[in-house]
DNA sequence: CCGAATTCCTGTTGGC
DNA sequence: TGCCAACAGGAATTCG
Protein backbone atom coordinates (compact mmCIF):
# COMPACT_ATOMS: atom_id res chain seq x y z
CA UNK A 1 0.00 0.00 0.00
CA UNK A 2 1.80 3.03 -1.24
CA UNK A 3 1.99 6.09 0.75
CA UNK A 4 4.07 9.11 0.52
CA UNK A 5 7.27 7.90 1.24
CA UNK A 6 6.80 4.80 -1.13
CA UNK A 7 5.34 6.83 -3.97
CA UNK A 8 8.27 9.19 -3.60
CA UNK A 9 10.98 6.31 -3.68
CA UNK A 10 9.14 5.20 -6.93
CA UNK A 11 10.05 8.87 -8.07
CA UNK A 12 12.84 8.91 -7.21
CA UNK A 13 13.79 5.91 -8.96
CA UNK A 14 11.57 6.23 -12.13
CA UNK A 15 12.73 9.50 -13.07
CA UNK A 16 15.66 9.70 -14.35
CA UNK A 17 14.83 6.52 -16.13
CA UNK A 18 12.01 7.76 -17.90
CA UNK A 19 13.08 11.58 -18.23
CA UNK A 20 13.16 13.04 -21.91
CA UNK A 21 11.78 9.57 -23.32
CA UNK A 22 8.77 10.37 -25.90
CA UNK A 23 5.44 8.55 -26.05
CA UNK A 24 5.36 6.39 -28.78
CA UNK A 25 2.52 4.05 -28.02
CA UNK A 26 0.16 2.79 -25.52
CA UNK A 27 -1.33 -0.17 -24.85
CA UNK A 28 -4.60 -0.21 -21.88
CA UNK A 29 -5.68 -3.89 -20.97
CA UNK A 30 -8.33 -2.47 -18.52
CA UNK A 31 -10.01 0.34 -19.35
CA UNK A 32 -12.05 1.62 -16.10
CA UNK A 33 -8.45 2.62 -15.33
CA UNK A 34 -7.91 5.69 -17.27
CA UNK A 35 -9.50 9.14 -17.58
CA UNK A 36 -11.00 10.05 -20.42
CA UNK A 37 -12.10 6.09 -20.58
CA UNK A 38 -12.07 6.72 -23.70
CA UNK A 39 -8.98 4.73 -25.35
CA UNK A 40 -8.85 7.00 -28.88
CA UNK A 41 -8.80 10.21 -27.03
CA UNK A 42 -6.07 8.60 -24.09
CA UNK A 43 -3.74 7.53 -26.65
CA UNK A 44 -4.33 10.61 -29.04
CA UNK A 45 -3.49 13.04 -26.08
CA UNK A 46 -0.41 11.23 -25.01
CA UNK A 47 1.44 10.12 -27.69
CA UNK A 48 3.88 12.12 -29.18
CA UNK A 49 4.29 13.69 -25.34
CA UNK A 50 7.79 14.07 -23.69
CA UNK A 51 8.22 13.67 -20.01
CA UNK A 52 9.75 17.12 -18.78
CA UNK A 53 9.74 15.68 -15.17
CA UNK A 54 8.46 14.11 -12.99
CA UNK A 55 6.76 15.18 -9.60
CA UNK A 56 5.03 14.02 -6.45
CA UNK A 57 1.97 15.26 -4.54
CA UNK A 58 0.95 13.29 -1.27
CA UNK A 59 0.26 9.98 -2.81
CA UNK A 60 -0.03 10.94 -6.61
CA UNK A 61 2.44 11.21 -8.91
CA UNK A 62 2.66 13.87 -11.72
CA UNK A 63 4.20 12.89 -15.42
CA UNK A 64 5.18 16.57 -16.43
CA UNK A 65 4.44 15.98 -20.16
CA UNK A 66 5.38 19.71 -21.20
CA UNK A 67 1.67 20.95 -22.54
CA UNK A 68 -0.64 18.24 -20.54
CA UNK A 69 0.01 15.99 -16.99
CA UNK A 70 -0.35 12.15 -16.68
CA UNK A 71 -1.59 12.21 -12.90
CA UNK A 72 -1.24 8.24 -11.68
CA UNK A 73 -2.44 7.38 -8.14
CA UNK A 74 -0.99 3.89 -7.17
CA UNK A 75 -3.74 3.73 -5.12
CA UNK A 76 -3.36 -0.50 -3.01
CA UNK A 77 -0.99 -2.43 -4.86
CA UNK A 78 0.31 0.00 -8.43
CA UNK A 79 3.70 -0.74 -9.81
CA UNK A 80 6.17 0.20 -12.17
CA UNK A 81 8.28 -1.76 -14.04
CA UNK A 82 10.73 -0.77 -16.65
CA UNK A 83 11.46 -2.52 -20.06
CA UNK A 84 11.83 -3.16 -23.83
CA UNK A 85 9.79 -4.48 -26.59
CA UNK A 86 10.72 -7.75 -25.67
CA UNK A 87 9.41 -8.00 -22.20
CA UNK A 88 5.96 -10.51 -22.72
CA UNK A 89 2.99 -9.14 -20.53
CA UNK A 90 2.95 -9.64 -17.11
CA UNK A 91 0.29 -11.37 -15.49
CA UNK A 92 -1.26 -7.78 -14.17
CA UNK A 93 -0.35 -5.62 -16.03
CA UNK A 94 -3.30 -3.24 -17.60
CA UNK A 95 -1.08 -0.16 -19.01
CA UNK A 96 2.06 -0.24 -21.54
CA UNK A 97 3.56 2.87 -22.25
CA UNK A 98 6.50 2.45 -25.18
CA UNK A 99 8.63 4.88 -25.79
CA UNK A 100 10.25 5.93 -28.85
CA UNK A 101 13.72 4.48 -27.99
CA UNK A 102 12.05 1.01 -27.81
CA UNK A 103 11.65 1.21 -23.93
CA UNK A 104 8.70 0.57 -22.10
CA UNK A 105 6.95 1.51 -18.67
CA UNK A 106 4.47 -1.13 -17.49
CA UNK A 107 1.90 -0.44 -15.18
CA UNK A 108 0.75 -3.30 -12.78
CA UNK A 109 -1.70 -3.45 -10.44
CA UNK A 110 -3.26 -6.79 -8.85
CA UNK A 111 -6.39 -5.09 -7.51
CA UNK A 112 -6.86 -2.85 -10.36
CA UNK A 113 -7.57 0.05 -7.87
CA UNK A 114 -5.18 2.44 -9.43
CA UNK A 115 -5.90 5.17 -11.74
CA UNK A 116 -4.19 7.43 -14.58
CA UNK A 117 -5.57 10.88 -15.78
CA UNK A 118 -4.58 13.50 -17.98
CA UNK A 119 -4.82 17.23 -16.91
CA UNK A 120 -4.69 20.41 -18.76
CA UNK A 121 -2.00 21.82 -16.98
CA UNK A 122 -3.58 24.95 -16.26
CA UNK A 123 -6.58 22.82 -14.66
CA UNK A 124 -4.15 21.00 -12.19
CA UNK A 125 -4.79 23.30 -9.46
CA UNK A 126 -7.68 24.09 -9.86
CA UNK A 127 -9.91 20.78 -10.47
CA UNK A 128 -10.40 17.77 -8.28
CA UNK A 129 -8.50 15.94 -6.94
CA UNK A 130 -5.71 18.59 -6.53
CA UNK A 131 -7.88 21.44 -5.46
CA UNK A 132 -9.39 19.26 -2.35
CA UNK A 133 -5.54 18.15 -1.07
CA UNK A 134 -4.44 19.49 2.29
CA UNK A 135 -0.73 20.20 2.75
CA UNK A 136 2.84 17.94 2.53
CA UNK A 137 3.93 17.22 6.23
CA UNK A 138 6.86 19.03 5.19
CA UNK A 139 5.00 22.48 4.14
CA UNK A 140 5.26 25.00 6.43
CA UNK A 141 1.71 25.97 6.27
CA UNK A 142 1.13 23.25 8.20
CA UNK A 143 0.74 24.74 11.61
CA UNK A 144 -0.62 23.81 14.74
CA UNK A 145 -3.23 26.42 15.10
CA UNK A 146 -4.47 25.05 10.79
CA UNK A 147 -4.15 21.81 11.80
CA UNK A 148 -6.22 22.27 15.26
CA UNK A 149 -8.86 24.08 12.86
CA UNK A 150 -9.18 21.10 11.00
CA UNK A 151 -10.25 19.19 13.48
CA UNK A 152 -13.75 20.61 14.87
CA UNK A 153 -15.43 17.53 14.49
CA UNK A 154 -16.90 14.21 15.94
CA UNK A 155 -14.11 11.93 14.02
CA UNK A 156 -11.93 9.82 15.54
CA UNK A 157 -8.50 11.34 15.38
CA UNK A 158 -6.86 8.63 12.95
CA UNK A 159 -10.04 9.33 10.56
CA UNK A 160 -9.33 12.33 10.36
CA UNK A 161 -5.78 11.98 9.64
CA UNK A 162 -6.05 10.00 7.02
CA UNK A 163 -8.40 12.36 5.13
CA UNK A 164 -6.25 13.91 2.27
CA UNK A 165 -7.55 17.26 2.65
CA UNK A 166 -5.88 17.95 5.83
CA UNK A 167 -2.40 16.20 5.93
CA UNK A 168 -0.83 14.53 2.41
CA UNK A 169 0.11 11.48 2.46
CA UNK A 170 -0.49 9.11 5.38
CA UNK A 171 -2.24 5.95 4.97
CA UNK A 172 -2.98 3.22 7.47
CA UNK A 173 0.76 2.19 7.85
CA UNK A 174 1.89 5.54 8.97
CA UNK A 175 -0.66 7.05 10.59
CA UNK A 176 -0.46 4.24 13.35
CA UNK A 177 2.95 5.52 13.68
CA UNK A 178 2.40 8.76 14.13
CA UNK A 179 0.11 8.51 16.33
CA UNK A 180 2.00 6.02 18.38
CA UNK A 181 4.71 9.16 18.10
CA UNK A 182 2.71 11.78 19.23
CA UNK A 183 0.86 9.76 21.94
CA UNK A 184 -2.05 9.69 21.26
CA UNK A 185 -5.05 7.10 20.83
CA UNK A 186 -6.32 6.39 17.29
CA UNK A 187 -9.88 6.09 18.75
CA UNK A 188 -9.38 9.12 20.15
CA UNK A 189 -12.05 12.53 19.13
CA UNK A 190 -10.36 15.07 17.06
CA UNK A 191 -11.94 17.73 18.79
CA UNK A 192 -10.47 16.77 22.04
CA UNK A 193 -6.94 16.58 20.12
CA UNK A 194 -5.51 20.01 22.18
CA UNK A 195 -2.90 22.65 20.43
CA UNK A 196 -0.02 21.19 21.79
CA UNK A 197 -0.94 17.35 21.08
CA UNK A 198 -1.89 19.24 17.06
CA UNK A 199 2.26 20.21 16.90
CA UNK A 200 2.97 16.99 18.53
CA UNK A 201 1.08 15.15 15.71
CA UNK A 202 2.64 17.92 13.07
CA UNK A 203 6.21 17.24 14.39
CA UNK A 204 6.18 13.00 14.21
CA UNK A 205 4.87 13.22 10.80
CA UNK A 206 7.78 14.89 9.59
CA UNK A 207 9.97 12.91 11.44
CA UNK A 208 8.27 9.19 10.29
CA UNK A 209 7.87 10.47 6.89
CA UNK A 210 11.07 11.78 6.42
CA UNK A 211 12.56 8.73 8.38
CA UNK A 212 10.70 6.04 6.00
CA UNK A 213 11.76 8.38 2.80
CA UNK A 214 15.14 7.76 4.13
CA UNK A 215 14.97 4.09 4.33
CA UNK A 216 13.08 3.83 1.17
CA UNK A 217 9.39 3.01 2.15
CA UNK A 218 8.25 0.29 3.79
CA UNK A 219 8.02 -3.15 2.15
CA UNK A 220 4.88 -5.16 4.02
CA UNK A 221 2.84 -7.53 1.58
CA UNK A 222 4.71 -6.30 -1.41
CA UNK A 223 6.95 -7.37 -4.08
CA UNK A 224 10.48 -6.33 -3.70
CA UNK A 225 11.27 -6.44 -7.65
CA UNK A 226 9.38 -3.62 -8.89
CA UNK A 227 10.87 0.19 -9.42
CA UNK A 228 11.33 1.57 -6.05
CA UNK A 229 9.66 -0.89 -3.59
CA UNK A 230 12.00 -2.41 -1.56
CA UNK A 231 12.38 -0.20 1.61
CA UNK A 232 13.23 -0.78 5.11
CA UNK A 233 10.85 1.39 7.05
CA UNK A 234 9.26 -1.71 7.74
CA UNK A 235 11.87 -3.00 10.69
CA UNK A 236 11.44 0.59 11.99
CA UNK A 237 7.64 0.26 13.09
CA UNK A 238 6.92 0.35 16.14
CA UNK A 239 2.61 -0.36 15.90
CA UNK A 240 1.53 -1.22 12.73
CA UNK A 241 1.17 -4.88 12.42
CA UNK A 242 2.72 -6.00 15.38
CA UNK A 243 -0.14 -7.01 17.48
CA UNK A 244 0.82 -9.32 20.49
CA UNK A 245 3.81 -7.96 20.25
CA UNK A 246 5.50 -5.92 23.07
CA UNK A 247 5.62 -1.99 22.60
CA UNK A 248 9.54 -1.06 22.23
CA UNK A 249 9.10 1.77 24.64
CA UNK A 250 6.89 0.27 27.95
CA UNK A 251 6.72 -3.90 26.82
CA UNK A 252 3.09 -3.67 26.77
CA UNK A 253 1.47 -5.69 23.74
CA UNK A 254 0.44 -4.07 21.04
CA UNK A 255 -3.28 -4.15 20.43
CA UNK A 256 -5.37 -4.54 17.29
CA UNK A 257 -8.78 -2.61 16.60
CA UNK A 258 -10.80 -1.60 14.01
CA UNK A 259 -10.99 2.07 13.42
CA UNK A 260 -13.81 2.87 10.69
CA UNK A 261 -13.14 -0.41 9.05
CA UNK A 262 -9.03 0.03 9.20
CA UNK A 263 -7.13 -2.38 10.80
CA UNK A 264 -5.48 -0.24 13.75
CA UNK A 265 -2.64 -0.93 16.07
CA UNK A 266 -1.51 1.04 19.15
CA UNK A 267 -0.04 0.41 22.60
CA UNK A 268 -2.58 1.26 25.33
CA UNK A 269 -0.09 2.36 27.97
CA UNK A 270 1.82 4.73 25.66
CA UNK A 271 -1.58 5.90 23.84
CA UNK A 272 -3.66 6.73 26.74
CA UNK A 273 -5.83 9.44 25.25
C1' DC B 1 -23.96 19.22 6.12
C1' DC B 2 -21.87 15.33 8.60
C1' DG B 3 -20.17 10.87 9.27
C1' DA B 4 -20.69 6.03 8.54
C1' DA B 5 -21.14 2.37 5.28
C1' DT B 6 -20.47 0.59 0.82
C1' DT B 7 -18.02 -0.08 -3.42
C1' DC B 8 -14.21 -1.17 -6.49
C1' DC B 9 -10.72 -5.69 -6.96
C1' DT B 10 -8.18 -10.21 -6.32
C1' DG B 11 -4.49 -12.75 -3.75
C1' DT B 12 -3.95 -14.43 0.81
C1' DT B 13 -5.42 -16.25 5.10
C1' DG B 14 -7.98 -18.75 8.51
C1' DG B 15 -11.63 -21.69 10.07
C1' DC B 16 -13.96 -25.98 9.67
C1' DT C 1 -6.52 -31.52 2.21
C1' DG C 2 -9.95 -28.64 0.24
C1' DC C 3 -13.34 -25.29 0.18
C1' DC C 4 -14.94 -20.75 0.95
C1' DA C 5 -15.89 -16.67 3.63
C1' DA C 6 -13.35 -13.10 5.52
C1' DC C 7 -9.81 -9.88 4.96
C1' DA C 8 -6.54 -6.29 3.12
C1' DG C 9 -7.52 -0.82 2.12
C1' DG C 10 -7.52 4.69 -0.72
C1' DA C 11 -10.80 7.27 -2.20
C1' DA C 12 -15.27 7.90 -4.59
C1' DT C 13 -19.98 7.17 -3.90
C1' DT C 14 -24.13 6.14 -1.44
C1' DC C 15 -26.83 6.07 2.64
C1' DG C 16 -28.94 7.61 7.00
Amino acid sequence: MPELPEVETVRRGLEPRVLNKTIQAITVHYLPMIRPLSLDVFKARLIGKTIAAMRRRGKYLVFDLSDIILLVHLRMEGKFYLGDETTPKMTHEHIRYTFTDGSVLIYHDVRKFGTHTIKEVDALETTHPFINLGYEPSDIRLTATYLKNKLKTDRKIKTVLLDQSIILGLGNIYVDEVLFCAKIRPTTRAKRVSLKKCRSIIACSQKVISKAIQLGGSSIRSYTDSLGISGLFQNELNVHMREGELCYTCQTPIKKIKVNGRGTYYCSKCQQY
